[in-house]
DNA sequence: GCCAACGTTGGC
DNA sequence: GCCAACGTTGGC
């Protein structure tokens, strides 16, 4: 396979912790979507992933994205935000990872590849942890929930010319022999330096470079296989195809 | 359910 | 551009 290119933007200076993408410190990144020669936005320009490299012989690049995996009613629309690993697996599903509303997580989305790998999440459960992985399987598109006015992550301030909010589109790669719980990652922090899952809790959509993920993924081999990860994966899952 | 952390908004 | 008020995330 032909070398991916990487996410590093080498020239982008490392933004302030709470910059905007739009920052002045990024002279030469393109403006919030213009329309390209095509018609199609173009989406902004992004972050500090540049920070993280992917594996350099296949030029995959790694990630972490969350999710809920218990129900819980968002109080505004009334829906379940509920979505669990399993719900992912079986029918070959793509899910549009649309409704994020933070500047950094979208910049994280906005430099994915088709092909990148995403640590999957499970958060605000009884035990918090790495369950599993994704693949990218379609890179940043615009996200058409901003444009939906019955749609709990509606943005008013959006327009199709100039779209906010984009997204990426993900499917199921494997199940993770077992959790990572959060509490074992805190108590392991010194072994996984620059883990933004640590430092950075709100953050829903993380860089993870080739070399953490490698560490992650032997911490994962390490324990026996378990069944309890928030939702019901069978084990043959565990393995990749 | 509480609340700390932190991102966003808007008045000035 | 500052910063107080507000809203959201997510661990506990």
């Amino acid at each position: 396979m032909a070398p991916k290119r990487k996410v590093a933007v080498s020239k982008v200076a490392k933004p302030k912790p709470n910059s905007k993408p739009e920052s002045k410190t990024k002279a030469k990144a393109p403006k919030v979507a213009k329309t390209s020669t095509n018609g199609k936005p173009i989406p902004p320009p992004t972050s500090h992933a540049y920070k993280y490299e992917g594996n350099p012989d296949t030029g995959i690049n790694y990630w972490l994205i969350k999710s809920e995996p218990v129900s819980r009613i968002d109080p505004k629309t009334q829906q379940d935000v509920k979505f669990p690993l399993s719900d992912l697996v079986g029918k070959d599903i793509e899910e549009t990872w649309d409704g994020v509303r933070n500047y950094e997580a979208r910049n994280n989305m906005v430099v994915m590849s088709k092909g990148d790998i995403a640590l999957f999440y499970h958060s605000n459960c009884d035990t918090p942890g790495i369950v599993g992985e994704v693949e990218i399987s379609h890179e940043a598109h615009v996200d058409e929930t901003q444009f939906n006015t019955k749609h709990k992550s509606y943005d008013s301030k959006s327009t199709r010319e100039n779209p906010k909010w984009w997204c990426v589109d993900v499917k199921f790669r494997r199940r993770f022999r077992r959790k990572l719980s959060l509490k074992e990652l805190q108590a392991k922090a010194d072994q996984l330096p620059e883990f933004l899952l640590l430092t950075r809790g709100r953050l829903s959509v993380i860089p993870v470079g080739y070399e953490l993920y490698t560490k992650l993924v032997e911490m994962e081999c390490e324990g026996d296989i378990q069944d309890d990860l928030d939702c019901e994966i069978d084990r043959a899952l565990i393995n990749v195809k």
